[in-house]
DNA sequence: GCACTATATGAAAATATTATCATATATTTG
DNA sequence: CAAATATATGATAATATTTTCATATAGTGC
C-alpha cells in the first residue's frame, strides 16, 4: 500500500508537467466560439477575420481576441494580404479532439 | 461569396449546440488536477478519495470538489464502501483526449 | 493627404472558475 | 454513545477568462 502509493506519487510527479501542458492546450480549445473557429477553418482551410465574424455572428473585436489568442498558443497561423488577414489551422491534430468528443456521450 | 457565406452560416447554426456541448466536456477536463485524476483512474481503475489526495498531494476538499464536479458532468462514477468512496472513470473515451494531445505539439 | 475598410489593441466591466476554510454528515470502532 | 476517520458541502476569497467598448494601426483608392 505504502509502496504502491509512493510508486504512484513518483509517476505522478513525472507526469505533472505533461498534465499542465495538456490542460493548457485543452483550455485554449474549450470554448464554443473557439471550437467553432477551429471547425470552420478545418473545413474552409483559410478565412479572413471578417468572414469568420459574419458566419459566427460575432463581434469583430471578440473574434480577433480569440484568433490572436489561439495563434499565440500555436493552434493557428495567419497570413496578411493587403487589408485582410487570413487565418488557418497550424495544428491540424487539434481537429481530432473534436472527433474524439463526438464519440463521448457524457450525460449532460 | 454571399451564397457560400449563407451556406456556412446555416451549417454553423446547426453545429452551434454541438460546439457548446463539446466546449463543456473539454472544460470539464481542461485542468491539471482533473487531468491527473483521469490519468490516475485510467491506470488504477478505481481509487478512494484519500488515496487520490495523497498521490496528488492535494487537499481533500479540493479533490472532492473536482471529483464531484466530474461525476456531475458524467465523466466519473463512484461507489461507496463503508467510509470510503471509490471513484472510477465512467466515460473511458475521455482518455483518448489525452492520447490525442500527446500527438499535438503546439509551440508553447 | 483624406476617407474608407479590415484588423488589432488595451482597459474596464462582467462573468466564471478554482482554492480555501470551516463545518457537516456518515460510518466504523471501542 | 463518544471518538476517530473519510468524504461532502457551502460560503467566501482569490484568480482567470470572456466580453465590450473605444480607439489605434495599417493598407487601399481617390
Amino acid at each position: 500500500m505504502e509502496v504502491l502509493e509512493n510508486n504512484l506519487k513518483e509517476r505522478f510527479q513525472e507526469s505533472r508537467k505533461k498534465m499542465e501542458k495538456a490542460a493548457y492546450i485543452l483550455k485554449t480549445v474549450a470554448h464554443p466560439v473557439r471550437l467553432a473557429i477551429i471547425d470552420l477553418l478545418s473545413q474552409e482551410g483559410q478565412m479572413g477575420v471578417n468572414d469568420i465574424c459574419k458566419v459566427l455572428e460575432c463581434e469583430q473585436s471578440l473574434v480577433s481576441h480569440h484568433l490572436i489568442n489561439m495563434k499565440l498558443r500555436g493552434i493557428l497561423k495567419s497570413q496578411k494580404d493587403g487589408l485582410n488577414v487570413y487565418y488557418e489551422l497550424k495544428e491540424k491534430e487539434i481537429t481530432k479532439l473534436l472527433a474524439c468528443i463526438e464519440n463521448c456521450d457524457c450525460n449532460m
